[in-house]
DNA sequence: GCCATAATAGGAACACGTTCCAGTTTGTCC
DNA sequence: GGACAAACTGGAACGTGTTCCTATTATGGC
C-alpha cells in the first residue's frame, strides 16, 4: 500500500486506495463544517476526527498538525475557487478593473464565511516552514489567477507580471488579516486592496 | 492604588508604584530574553513568571495572554528602534532610496535576532482584536517611519504618501513572515521588499 | 484462503496556556 | 499602629494539541 502524502494536500497522484481517499475527504469536510460554525477555535483535533468518524491518531496520520489539516483545507477551497474561475474570461477593460474584479469576488466569497476565513487565515499566518508545500502551492494558485487576470492573452506571465502578482498577493494577505483580526472592515478592507491594485497596476 | 493597565503597554501615564513598573520592566526583559534564545514556543507563561520573579497569577494580571505580552515586547522595543532613528536625516537622494534604506535598516535588525523576530511577529499575525490597540501603536509607528523617509520636508504626511507607506508595510509584513516560517531567505526578502518599494514609488 | 504488514480504533498520558483559589504580604486611610 | 482592600504567592486544576501504546481490522502477495 502506498503511503499518504500527508505534507502535500495539493498533489494529484497517489493518494492511496479508496477508502482513504473518503478518508481524507471526511477529515477535511469536517474541519471546513466546524471552522465554518465557531473559527479557529472550534476547530478541535478531538471534535474533527469524532466527527469524520475516524480515531484521532488516524487523524494525526492523515494531517501531522491543527495548522497542516487548516492550511491543506485552505488549499482544496483555492483549488474549488481557481477550478470555477478557470473557463470563464474576466470582464473588465483593464487590468486593474479585471484584477480588482477577481479580488472582489474572492474576497466576497472568504468574508461570506468569516468564521471558516477567520480559521483558514489563521492557519496560514501560524504555519513554519514544514508546511512550505501547502503555503507555496496556494501562494502559485493565487499568483496564477491575479497574472491571468492581469494579462488574459498571455500563456505565460513575464517576470514583471509576477513580481506585481506578488504585492498584490502581499496586501491581500496582510489586508486579511487586518480584517480577520477585526482592525479593519470589509469596505476599508476592498478600498485598500482596490487603492494598492491602482497603485501597481497605472493604467 | 491604581490598576495596571495591563491592555495598553504604550501608555505612558498610570503604569502604578515604582515596584509595579519594575515589575512590568523585569516580565517584559525576562519575555525578550527567553525569546532571543528559542522563539515563540521558548516563550513559555510558567518560565517567564519564574525568570522574572514573580507568581504566574501575577504575570496573567499583567499581561492577560501570551499574545498580549509578546505584542508588548514587540511595542517595547519597536518604541526603541524609532527612538534611535528619530533625529538623524534619513540618507538618499530619491524616496525610494531612503525608504529602502529604513526597510534594510529595521530588517537586517530584526533578522539579526532571528528567534526573537520569529516570536515577536507569530504573536503579531496571531493577535486577535482584543489586542488592537498594542497593534495599532505598531502600525502607527511604522507608518511614520516610512512617511518620514519619503517625505523628509513635509511635517504632515499626504493621504498618497500615508497609502503608499501601507502598502509597503503590508508588504514588509508579508515578506516577513515568509521569513520567519523559512519559506524565502534573507536576501529573496530584501529583493522583494526593494521591488516593491521601487514599484509604488516610481522615482 | 493464509500470512505478513500496514492502517485504524480506542484511549491513556503529557505539555503548556489559562483559570482559580487559599493564604500571605503590601499599601492606604484613619 | 490597626483595619481594610488590593496585590501577590504558590500551586492545583482544566482544556486542548500532541504523542504513545495495545488490540483489532483491512490489504496485498502467495
Amino acid at each position: 500500500m502506498s503511503t499518504i502524502t500527508s505534507t502535500n494536500s495539493l498533489a494529484v497522484e497517489d493518494l492511496g486506495s479508496a477508502a482513504q481517499r473518503d478518508r481524507r475527504r471526511r477529515i477535511l469536510d469536517a474541519t471546513i463544517t466546524l471552522a465554518a460554525q465557531g473559527g479557529f477555535d472550534a476547530v478541535q483535533m478531538r471534535g474533527v476526527a469524532e466527527q469524520a468518524d475516524v480515531a484521532l491518531g488516524t487523524l494525526y496520520r492523515y494531517f501531522p498538525s491543527k495548522i497542516h489539516l487548516l492550511v491543506s483545507a485552505l488549499g482544496r477551497e483555492f483549488e474549488r475557487a481557481e477550478a470555477s474561475l478557470k473557463d470563464k474570461p474576466v470582464p473588465g477593460d483593464t487590468a486593474s478593473d479585471r484584477v480588482i474584479y477577481v479580488l472582489r469576488k474572492t474576497t466576497r466569497g472568504l468574508q461570506g464565511d468569516p468564521h471558516l476565513t477567520e480559521a483558514l487565515t489563521r492557519a496560514f499566518m501560524f504555519a513554519d516552514s514544514t508546511v512550505a508545500t501547502e503555503i507555496h502551492a496556494v501562494g502559485m494558485q493565487l499568483s496564477t489567477m491575479l497574472t491571468r487576470a492581469m494579462d488574459p492573452e498571455r500563456t505565460e506571465p513575464t517576470e514583471d507580471d509576477i513580481a506585481i502578482a506578488r504585492v498584490i498577493g502581499d496586501v491581500w494577505l496582510s489586508s486579511l488579516v487586518a480584517w480577520v483580526t477585526g482592525r479593519a472592515t470589509a469596505n476599508e478592507t476592498a478600498e485598500h486592496m482596490e487603492r494598492a491594485v491602482r497603485m501597481v497596476l497605472r493604467d
